[in-house]
DNA sequence: AGCACGCCGACT
DNA sequence: GTCGGCGTGCTC
């Protein structure tokens, strides 16, 4: 027989080991070892263990030293075919490592532990061996125990790590590695039927004397298995009455593994009937026949706020459910938008698996598992739920196609669509992006035909548009209000209250950039080279770009107009909400930002009291553009709207133009007209212009002549290279050597179109102690692959030659960066 | 990341 | 002569 090989990949190390490491199959465990199954392996001088995935299977080692795995783990842990090729697709695409790539598809927090203990080996008589003081007391401290490593050092102290490196080598003592899964299943009693007996012979064994054990045996007969949790629901039974039956083998027992399911959100918004209007109808109509004719195509939605997308989607995932298969809906953060959760709820009900960042580890796992068996077939999830392990996927939508946070923030910085766009094509699916503010970018690939574009032009129901008014701050500072409030945001504010209508204030703190600005003429500090307002950079007392290098001081007075009230802006949710409480007195007010939103559930509640009216002013961040569904809100107040305008990236008009729209865009959704309220020092700005009159269209042209312009997205991809460290010097050198490197590579493929910039300190210079620079190259898509080889040769040298070399300096790439902060 | 190997100074 | 400090380089 043939002996078995197997490539595998560690997941313990992030960034040097990328590659896989041959290991023997030992014929005990031949059996059990496929492509994807997760192994415990030796590895290192010492041997260590770790947990691994095999990628390749093969039938010899080309190496000398090949060492045997150890364990191999069961088969609810192999991954699928699916899965593996996720993994190629991330090394492929982001350049990640294995170990990044393999962290991604399997449930998170699912990672094995090793506990160290240590035993006197059973061949040495302990008396008759030489040993010194030392070694003698930690010997006889063993003894005929097994002693955990931590145990061995709080005695001794950690510097005993080298006699005992020496003892193990003699063959005194042996080092053992427990491996221990950090989540632990939950599992309950399943409760069967003896498969032989019938209810009439039970009975008559057990006789008339007990009637409760009669009972309990009725409702088990009659279910035929029944989980101890649900018999418990129906009778008082305890565990110890059942195991008495059991031994008296009336009944069958066994544990099983049970899902935990998150407690889902049941929203008071009764807007559950799904009957599509016209616009509506014929958009699901388009779509359907993608889903019917299993056909890969990629869809853009751009439907006004209100404008009942969410029913769309449900009739297009009850269609694909009615053919068996399976669906992915991708939110932005599924805990920021409970009632869209509540509302598929409503009508999948079991079918929904939910992923979001409060659900505990265990809840994951469980989630993750039903979805891998196939037991859920409705994937409903932020970001990383993209890589659920779903089958025969029917559809994959994203809903709110424009949010950033669809793009990955950690090392690994994958994006959501382009992750939804490769499973559509593995699949043979629709991928349905759906947005009121789309995306400059899906705009842009919707009008050059490669996204079939579909649009809603007006709202759901009865409900209109609201009207949207602009108030110039600088003149209600000429005539003397000073107050955050305008006069006209004051008097509508309190027209709601009167009606027991409800109001939603949003102070757009984006970020926490600091900024210079005017308040009297509203004047910003720009660079003159970019169309990106500097960043303040306090320490120094000047401002700076974060795309070229300009740099200058700050006066005290206001350039353009020389007032004195040129200063530092800033001001949050908190101060706000005090601010309103002292000017509405007899109003209740509730607040939903990050801070009041950390806790588990807390979002649901303030939900629910808005929902329920005991709430007349909700203020917050935008989170309350996120969304929110509520009927009888019919003010938006929006204070200083301009500040997401001044953000230093180029995507700062299309994220204000998005958050004031979609905020917007909360009010007046029932039968009651809504109207909006945006307060702005720079109310001829084009993108406030546009979202006072709901014209997406004029925006995204107008927004798409200053990217053309400046070579941004989508005329030109950008490519982000982050270097952090501690010692800013070694950064800055291992930067620029990187860029050398780069920039030879450039050239050796002759690259056309090709602009490399930096490199220079990032726009949070300094986080964590360690300083950070940023290289940025401006590139043509069609480029991407050839700069993905020649990224790929910079990184691998980097790691094998000259990481080790210095202090712990390591840089991110970010191949299609979204945004440069 | 760890661990081993190796080359150097300090000390029984 | 031997112990241990850390610089360097490898891990199937």
């Amino acid at each position: 027989m043939d002996d078995i090989f197997v490539e595998v990949a560690i997941t313990t190390y992030t960034k040097v080991l990328d590659k896989t490491f041959t290991y023997k199959v030992p014929s005990s465990l031949s059996e059990s070892v496929y492509i994807g199954s997760k192994l415990i392996v030796p590895f290192g001088g010492g041997n260590k263990h770790h947990e691994g995935f095999v990628i390749k299977l093969k039938n010899q080692s080309e190496f000398e030293k090949t060492k045997d795995i150890i364990d191999v783990l069961g088969e609810d842990e192999v991954l699928t075919n699916n899965q593996l090729n996720l993994v190629s697709f991330l090394r492929r695409r982001y350049l990640s490592t294995y170990s990044e790539a393999l962290n991604l598809v399997t449930p998170p927090k699912n990672k094995i532990k090793f506990e160290v203990y240590y035993k006197v080996s059973k061949d040495i008589d302990l008396n008759n061996i030489i040993l010194t003081d030392t070694n003698r007391e930690i010997v006889d401290f063993i003894s005929t125990n097994l002693i955990k490593e931590e145990n061995l050092f709080n005695c001794f102290g950690t510097n005993i790590k080298s006699k005992i490196q020496t003892l193990i080598k003699q063959n005194y003592i042996k080092k053992i590695y427990k491996p221990i899964s950090l989540i632990k299943p939950k599992t309950d009693l399943l409760i069967t039927k003896n498969r032989d007996s019938t209810l009439e012979k039970v009975l008559s064994r057990l006789g008339k004397r007990s009637p409760k054990k009669i009972e309990i045996l009725k409702i088990v007969y009659l279910n035929e298995e029944i989980l101890l949790t649900d018999l418990k629901k129906e009778i008082n039974a305890t565990k110890k009455e059942i195991v008495t039956l059991s031994k008296s083998g009336f009944i069958d027992l066994k544990e099983v593994d049970i899902s935990v399911n998150p407690k889902l959100f049941v929203s008071n918004n009764k807007q559950f009937k799904a009957e599509l209007n016209e616009e509506q109808q014929l958009v699901y109509n388009s779509i359907k026949k993608d889903i019917d004719f299993e056909k890969f195509s990629p869809h853009l939605i751009r439907g006004v706020t209100g404008s009942g997308k969410t029913e769309v989607y449900i009739e297009l995932v009850k269609r694909v459910v009615e053919k068996g298969k399976s669906a992915f809906i991708m939110v932005p953060e599924i805990s920021l938008t409970p009632q869209l959760v509540s509302r598929f709820n409503y009508h999948f009900g079991d079918e929904i698996a939910i992923f979001h960042s409060k659900l505990t580890p265990i809840e994951r796992f469980s989630q993750w598992n039903d979805v891998k068996k196939g037991m859920k077939k409705i994937v409903i999830g932020a970001r990383s739920a993209i890589f659920a392990p779903l089958n025969n996927i029917g559809i994959i939508i994203l809903d709110e196609e424009h949010d950033m946070s669809y793009k990955s923030g950690s090392s690994l910085k994958y994006h959501t669509k382009d992750v939804a766009l490769y499973l559509g094509i593995k699949e043979n699916c629709p991928v349905v992006f759906g947005s009121a503010t789309p995306s400059i970018e899906s705009e842009y690939n919707a009008s050059t035909g490669i996204f079939k574009l579909h649009t809603i032009s007006s709202r759901h129901g009865e409900a209109m548009m609201p009207k949207v008014k602009i108030i110039d701050m600088r003149e209600e500072l000429i005539s003397g209000n000073r107050s955050v409030f305008s006069y006209e945001l004051k008097k509508s504010i309190n027209d709601r209250l009167n009606k027991n209508e409800q109001v939603i204030i949003m102070l757009n703190r984006k970020g926490h950039s600091t900024y210079v600005s005017c308040r009297e003429c509203g004047f910003v500090l720009k660079c003159p080279n970019c169309e990106i307002s500097l960043t303040y950079y306090k320490g120094i007392n000047k401002a700076k770009c974060s795309y070229c290098d300009y740099e200058v001081s700050v006066s005290n007075n206001c350039p353009s107009c020389g007032s004195k009230y040129y200063k530092y802006m800033g001001m949050g949710t908190e101060k706000l909400e005090e601010l309103i409480k002292s000017e509405f007195v007899n109003a209740k007010t509730i607040r939903l930002d990050s801070t009041t939103t950390s806790r588990k559930g807390s979002l649901e509640k303030i939900i629910s009291k808005v929902e329920k009216k005991e709430v007349d002013i909700l203020v917050g961040t935008q989170i309350v553009s996120k969304g929110l569904d509520f009927e009888n809100v019919t003010l938006v107040g929006i204070v200083n709207a301009d500040s997401g305008l001044n953000f230093p990236d180029f995507t700062a008009n299309e994220n204000t133009f998005q958050l004031l729209s979609q905020v917007s865009g909360r009010s007046g959704r029932g039968k009651k007209k809504g109207q909006v309220i945006i307060q702005s020092y720079d109310p001829e700005n084009f993108v406030i212009k546009m979202v006072k009159d709901h014209n997406y269209l004029g925006f995204y042209k107008e927004e798409l002549s200053i990217r053309n312009a400046f070579n941004y997205p989508p005329y030109f991809k950008i490519c982000s290279i982050l270097f952090n460290g501690e010692n800013e010097n070694e950064v800055i050198y291992i930067s620029e050597n990187i860029k050398k490197q780069i920039e030879e590579g450039i050239i050796k493929n002759k690259l056309k179109f090709i602009e490399i910039n930096g490199p220079y300190p990032a726009v949070y210079s300094k986080i964590k102690k360690k300083y950070r620079y940023q290289i940025t190259i401006k590139y043509k898509k069609e480029s991407m692959k050839v700069l993905r080889t020649v990224l790929r040769r910079v990184q691998n040298n980097y790691n094998l030659k000259i990481r080790s070399k210095y202090d712990n300096i390591n840089f991110i790439i970010d191949i299609d960066a979204k945004s440069l902060i």
